[in-house]
DNA sequence: TCACCGATATGGACAGTGTCTAGATTCTGG
DNA sequence: CCAGAATCTAGACACTGTCCATATCGGTGA
């Protein structure tokens, strides 16, 4: 087992916070968060049932820990999408990015799940470590929405930005839900962003 | 209290059920329902800890009544606000629906968190009561969706009724996670549903 | 009318859980 | 080298979901 302490006595594990995180994520493969029991993870570390409250003061504690990890690899699948995409079209890369997005929520359901747990982060009073994760995505799918825009309509980059988010949000959510599948994804973004879609009547 | 039976015995309840579901709801209204405790709800209702078993067989079969009148309530509200804006025109209309979907889910957040539950209702063997009701949602924003289409692009109208739904569906989950507040919902819907805002480069 | 049966409700029991307190062990800085 | 901080263990408590056996009620057929 990997040690971060020298000794080699089995009281102390020396790296048990993460050990817990990875039993964590590793039975949340299987098994909602919500029915995640830190008894359960703790007999997976090989350690007590009260050895997880010294890491992460209670069960909340290691589903924020849990749900910062989840955010952070969410914003990589979205940063490289973008990067990815980077000579595509403006629209080719907003359906990238959200398929990023959704993606991840497909892959990772219930690490997706955890991250928008109103019981679990709430945005109003974000982890250290949460805060900065929320700004990035934010700012990624602003800039995302901001090459969408046709010159001199800058005042709907915000509301719009919402509106993406909201969108690819919500599909995730279908997906991981099972209301739609992850192929409906794709054609839904396309239809979505294509301009000829919505434009029947005049404003 | 009020009694089906004619007896006046306390024994046998006579209307356990909804009084049970009546109990649950209201304690939701300040408790998620991952937390909702069976005990509890029979406590309120003032019967033993196990009656409920007699009704729902468990807590799931609970959370899935509670999830079908909660279903039942969003529909209402989708109707009502799609009968009301009847006259104005379709994006108007949309905007209207897509508002009365996030209004119920702001205004009941657990109700509509438990709808979508994966571990609550699972979309591909739905109750009985709630499979129809998933069939009204899609067909009320098919209608939505359905009026917002120039005319020959009907073959848009799927994906586009699924990014309507997934848009709605993302903005109303925003909102109940904190992360936007309901008055970010209309311009973001208006944005997204001006043809101008994604119009800036060609196919 | 009445005995009976299914539906409804009760109580006790059991394993599992989150969390508190107290105590044991190991690490570390002065 | 040693005292205090960090880490881990053990025991206890209240609470939970669920199973089982039992009690009571309402209606139905003889």
């Amino acid at each position: 087992m990997l040690r971060v302490s020298r000794s080699d006595s089995a009281y102390h594990h020396g790296n048990l916070g993460p050990a817990l995180e990875d039993a964590a994520l590793d039975l949340m493969r299987t098994q909602g968060h919500t029915s995640l029991s830190l008894r359960e993870v703790a007999r997976r570390a090989g350690v007590s049932h009260n050895a997880p409250y010294h890491h992460f003061g209670d069960r909340t504690g290691l589903l924020k820990r849990v749900s910062e990890r989840s955010m952070a690899e969410l914003v990589s699948a979205m940063r490289a999408a973008q990067a990815s995409a980077e000579d595509a079209s403006p629209r080719e890369r907003a359906v990238r990015v959200g398929g990023a997005y959704v993606g991840y929520a497909a892959e990772h359901p219930e690490r997706f799940r955890v991250v928008y747990d109103p019981e679990v982060c709430v945005p109003g009073s974000p982890t250290p470590t949460m805060a900065p994760l929320i700004t990035e995505i934010e700012g990624i799918l602003a800039e995302t929405t901001a090459a969408l825009l046709p010159p001199g309509a800058e005042a709907a980059l915000m509301p719009l930005t919402v509106a993406v988010w909201g969108s690819v949000h919500g599909l995730a959510e279908l997906v991981v839900a099972g209301h739609i599948t992850q192929d409906d994804v794709e054609p839904a973004l396309v239809a979505l962003l294509d301009p000829g879609s919505s434009a029947r009547l005049a404003p």
